[in-house]
DNA sequence: CCGTATCCCGTAAGATACTG
DNA sequence: CAGTATCTTACGGGATACGG
């Protein structure tokens, strides 16, 4: 990894926007889901918020949008059969994510151990 | 992985910020590095943005921050040991962007053939 | 049901100047 | 040399309302 050619900024910026992780990790888990079961998913997201991210993410090529011509719409997504190869990223990110916390975690408790004294 | 307790998040947070990624790649392929040669490293980066990025990274424990008490002052920064556990991470999402970037200039390259027709 | 269109705000980040 | 301090700008993200 040469520090001329870092293209780590170019996988965080497929993954940075605030709901674009849980959005993949309930696509990964789920497999299919349409706009407003991912909606249910994430109470606290927006209509605008959701669109946009799912739209960043298939521009992307990492997720499948389908459109059912039907009233009322129905819209589906799912991961990409390219997409599929974020899994492993998600699942290092998730993993160093987790240790990271614990680590913190325990760093906090040692510092107020040591002001006890 | 369950979608209750993702921590892909804790990951990105560390990670986002304009200048973190390439920070990291230079301590890495370095070792060590005053913040002079940081900067000199990054033309474009102002001491601020310097400054700051290297005081989130070291409250984040990715970092040594050792201060020399001499004048002119002289501070030197390092990957911490615990900050070493990141290097997978970046290794993964480093080539995990370039299949990326590659997979996306095809796709924009066979556009312009179907276009052509 | 699945979106757009507006308006608004907080924060990341840049420019510039100053200091122990 | 290695930082602060101050001011300004750009943009991600939220609230709300409307539309096919």
């Amino acid at each position: 990894m040469k520090t001329e050619l870092c293209k780590v900024d170019e996988a965080l910026s497929i993954l940075v926007g605030k709901w674009k992780p849980i959005i993949l990790l309930h696509l990964f888990s789920e497999g299919t889901l349409r706009f407003s079961e991912l909606k249910r998913l994430m109470p606290n997201i927006t209509q605008k918020m959701l669109t946009k991210q799912l739209r960043e993410l298939e521009e992307e090529d990492i997720i499948d949008r389908v459109v059912y011509p039907q009233v009322p719409p129905k819209v589906e997504y799912s991961i990409s059969e390219y997409g599929k190869s974020l899994e492993t990223v998600l699942n290092i990110m998730h993993e160093w994510g987790s240790a990271h916390t614990k680590h913190m975690h325990e760093k906090k408790n040692k510092k107020i151990l040591e002001q006890s004294h």
